[in-house]
DNA sequence: ACTGAGACTGTAACCGGTTACACCGCCGGT
DNA sequence: ACCGGCGGTGTAACCGGTTACAGTCTCAGT
């Protein structure tokens, strides 16, 4: 069993409390005696245990994540700035990631109860009142790229990002712009697509609802959404995905059909992640400061957290970066 | 306050043993005292505190993990690695990053005493016997990349990969490879410098001192030690830099010189991240299964956990990834 | 009617810290 | 000589759970 504070109060001749006091610098304590606790306390190679103090303080120091898996650059880039922001503020980030429905969603919050001061939760497609029902009240939380009216969050304005985009190519002088949507049951693609559906009929362009092929934000989801797109009677002349990694997906199935990016067909993607800058040819994207989102949803948490002040929403602007693969130039 | 077990008891008109009983099904309970209780906390709000639990049955199921730092790939590859293996295992993931020295990496090793069934630390840097003196003694600890003789461990088999890497590009004719180097304080770094000296050793290359150039992981350094390279009188015909950040950093420098890879010099690097697939030409590295890095830190951690059983030493092997920029083909 | 086995429930000690409160001794001020 | 204040320390209650142990009740077996 480990070395516990009674421990090192006996074999230095004091009481608890005067240990606890030397190891928080939470009272006077002679320096005589400070030495000797720290002495006996090196040589029995105490170490204070933090889930004893976070019981009695109510405090952990730490802040809960919670994101729907670990997949992708999204959620790297999401996990750095969490972390850093939560470093900044000498916190301490606890990470959990959920695949499958609520039920997984409930019990990973269950265990975060009180090992955590606050909470930062991704999870797009799952209701916030789930999320409220199975935390105990006055834990701030504050949710990430979901748009619930009413509950602090921190998101993307992905709506207008997928209408500039949209807009940017019309401006390039396509008409039939086709894009691959992320999902029926994800806020962000969702989002994204009435962007894209609000751009199209802005500029008159061809509505045609072939042109909106479904896929789940993964890059092989992409590829069999260009085929479909490929297979149309009249192809469209340029494709906006609801992320990257679709478009990535589509590049692919392009070239491997002979067909030339951007000459062909013009692609732009959703997200800028990283590689995004790296493929040939480079990818046209909506940048979302994703590294940014997550360090503004700890912000947001630990305001919350220590000065008990209501967790507020913040929704972030998103950016157009034109590369190569949109045929602008760049 | 939050709701605790006592105030359902309360409200339900039993005993805290009772709640305890149904919330862990930990013995026998009336059916109908158990849709009591079971309603009462419900309405009440209750969620048991998972800090209290831990305290008594002393143990947290979480491990935790400590990186240097959060950028780059690599870390985020070793992350969702680890994160995997966790949740296999329905545990949890405690995650904190260091930057600077000692003193911090001692801060964070104590605030996750007592929060933590055992501990995954990659450090290059610092010495192991640093890490267990801040340790109780029994907490697992498995060292991530760091080869420590009688330490339990999991690391790739880094000075082979170098070995192979530059004997690949001896075999495809040239005799100046250079080696951009990853510093001198960090133990992968000098293993695979150590390979690729062996390696120019064993098939008679020129040795030439010059040759090895000294980075820091990073792109930027990358990129410095392309143009150190360039400067020389008598230039390498191949460079095989010790991670993929720096070779893409030297690409870019090559590029920037007017120089063709591979035609005018071959590049190889080393981890093959992701994006080392995505790159123009696309890179030769040496492929480390850094996911699996990550998930078999975790095994041998939570192993040792619960059989008690001593966490032993594992070495993975590299592969070499033929692709374009080393001028083979591919 | 009596007994023993279970099923069900309660009491209280404990996990490893924190901290309010009390106590002691010593000092300077009046 | 007396008193208030303060540095230094100890005692014990508490944080929110778990669990050993003991008790009560019911019911089948004899």
């Amino acid at each position: 069993m480990a070395v516990t504070m009674r421990d090192v109060a006996r074999q230095a001749g004091v009481s608890v409390a005067t240990v606890s006091r030397v190891f928080n610098e939470s009272g006077p304590v002679g320096e005589r005696t400070r030495q000797r606790i720290l002495q006996t306390a090196g040589a029995l190679r105490y170490v204070p245990n933090g889930t004893a103090r976070s019981l009695t303080t109510n405090t952990t120091e730490t802040v809960g994540v919670l994101l729907p898996n670990l997949y992708g650059e999204f959620y790297s880039e999401v996990i750095r700035g969490v972390e850093g922001a939560v470093r900044a503020r000498r916190y301490h980030t606890l990470l959990s990631s959920v695949h499958d429905g609520p039920e997984e969603l409930v019990a990973a919050l269950r265990t975060l109860v009180g090992r955590v001061d606050g909470l930062v939760v991704m999870s797009p497609d799952i209701a916030a009142d789930v999320i409220e029902a199975n935390l105990p009240e006055g834990l701030p939380v504050v949710l990430l790229g979901a748009a619930v009216p009413g509950h602090a969050a921190v998101t993307i304005d992905n709506e207008a990002g997928a209408a500039e985009m949209t807009a940017h190519l019309a401006g390039l002088g396509h008409r039939r712009i086709a894009h691959v949507a992320g999902g029926a049951g994800n806020a962000d693609a969702q989002a994204r697509l009435a962007g894209y559906r609000r751009a199209v009929a802005e500029a008159g362009l061809d509505a045609d609802p072939a042109l909106v092929v479904d896929g789940d934000f993964t890059e092989s989801s992409g590829w069999a959404a260009a085929h479909a797109l490929l297979e149309l009677g009249e192809r469209p002349t340029a494709v906006f995905a609801a992320n990257d990694s679709m478009a990535i997906g589509a590049l692919r199935a392009f070239r491997e059909a002979g067909l030339d990016v951007p000459a062909d067909v013009a692609l732009a993607g959703f997200d800028d992640i990283p590689v995004a800058e790296y493929v040939t040819p480079a990818l046209t994207s909506v940048h979302v400061p994703i590294h940014e989102l997550g360090a503004r949803a700890v912000e947001t948490v630990l305001d919350a957290v220590l000065d008990g002040s209501d967790a507020r929403f913040t929704t972030l602007p998103t950016r157009l970066v034109v590369r190569e693969s949109c045929g602008a130039g760049g």
